[in-house]
DNA sequence: AAGCCCCTTTGATCCATGTCAACGTGCGCG
DNA sequence: CGCGCACGTTGACATGGATCAAAGGGGCTT
């Protein structure tokens, strides 16, 4: 969390988001809407907000009353047991939203975290309902980002549940690549923007693990490493390792 | 899956559901409604769908058309890989939604079966789309629900994340004692409708961990359990359990 | 440019839980 | 009413990943 002396003194900047300008709408929630819907909804995106590597977007507790959607940068939510113990619940990154857990009891119910110097747009939530209520392609497209988020979940249920660690690291990168396809970058070549610790905790295992796997992982040509620099040489053979045998240890 | 021959051959069944007679609307989807959108939401709880123990709601890749109330009965959902693991993503009883999962793709993601002969109310969802543009209660509602779902499946994530075994089936028993007295039942004594099995594939625990961690609370005089029959002695001592050790073996 | 600190890697050992196996038990069906 | 079978319990052993420990590397700070 370093905390360095920057130019920019203010976090919360008071500028139209503009939708209907940003060339991340088909990521986000404008997909699907007409040019008008849009600018509506161009209305409802109140602000961004810039966040420096470390600050908190917000925190378990806190009041709910905005989603967010990541413009540019990285983050990672997780919740706190008392005892320390941390769980990181996903990663997001450009053209995803934070803050769904809060609406359930109208306070945050995890940690949000920027792994990079960030960027989101605030969506105020009761506005969003509102528009909501009018057009109903944005209604819908919500309840399917909601339901995509359960079903997400899901998934990472099924990698804690049932694969061994190193499935579930091949699940893991395997995801990354195709999110970062998905934003037009390699599907091959990426920088981690977060720690082995903290792949662990998502992947419910300990950063030694996570390390040795990286490192098995090399020595079988299937990715090359180097810090947080991956290369993934082998996209089948990584796929290959997901669908084997049973049990944990 | 018993096959047994019974007298009702229809399982679904064209008769209104009334909500408003319902005595279970505290627990479900009319939740905080007037009487009068109530009345309302009584048009689109289209009918009631009985289902024998072992019958499938839904199935994985099945087109999702409307989610599902649990009237009464007890359920599990479950997401099967292709070498055939299984992982349970949860149990559902009365009052709470099934389908939640198929809003994303218009594909149900996971299987739905019931785990004793139960009921559901279908609640086709355009229309329950529709009738939120309308009643904003009703829609802020469901967003409640559907982010509870997002935030209950963080808790799963922890628990198996970050959990031990027998701070796994402590933190279950709990919760299954907790649901249990928010509908009326005794909260230290019912009987589960599921196998060891099944609640090892949602703790992600093997059946014969999860066996010897009933017998060691049992020995400890946390619990007493003979078979599917579970009366809970201690329910601060099952709490100080979650609270202890790191690590995962 | 140097130094520090955090992150990462790697090795050695341990332990919780998985695996395999055998036996017990109660429910449902014939 | 008793038999069979799925479910549950318990024991012995195996092992994957945790834990403990130590050393190397890179980037930010001074």
């Amino acid at each position: 969390m370093p905390n360095r002396k920057i130019a920019t003194p203010i976090t919360l900047i008071d500028v139209k988001s503009a939708c209907s300008n940003c060339n991340l709408h088909e990521l986000c929630l404008p997909l699907g809407l007409s040019h008008a819907e849009i600018e509506k909804l161009d209305e409802v995106v109140a602000n961004r907000r810039r966040l420096k590597r470390g600050e908190h977007l917000y925190r378990a507790g806190q009041p709910f009353d905005a989603i967010y959607a990541v413009r540019s940068g990285f983050f990672k939510t997780d919740v706190l047991l008392e005892d320390g113990r941390e769980q990181v619940t996903g990663f997001q990154m450009t053209g995803e939203l934070l803050g769904l857990d809060g609406i359930s009891t109208e306070h945050h119910s995890c940690n949000a975290v920027a792994l990079e110097d960030s960027e989101v747009c605030t969506i105020p939530f009761l506005h969003l309902e509102g528009l909501s209520r009018e057009i109903q392609t944005l209604q819908h497209h919500f309840h399917k980002v909601m339901s995509r988020e359960i079903v997400r979940d899901h998934g990472v249920m099924m990698l804690l549940g049932t694969m061994r660690a190193e499935e579930r690291l091949a699940a893991f990168l395997l995801n990354l690549s195709q999110r970062f396809t998905a934003r037009g970058y390699s599907p091959a070549e990426f920088y981690l923007r977060m720690t082995r610790e903290e792949i662990g905790s998502y992947l419910g295992l300990k950063l030694e693990t996570v390390s040795r796997a990286f490192s098995r992982f090399q020595e079988e040509g299937l990715i090359a490493v180097q810090q947080k620099h991956v290369r993934i040489l082998n996209t089948p053979g990584l796929k290959r390792l997901m669908s084997h045998q049973q049990g944990r240890g």
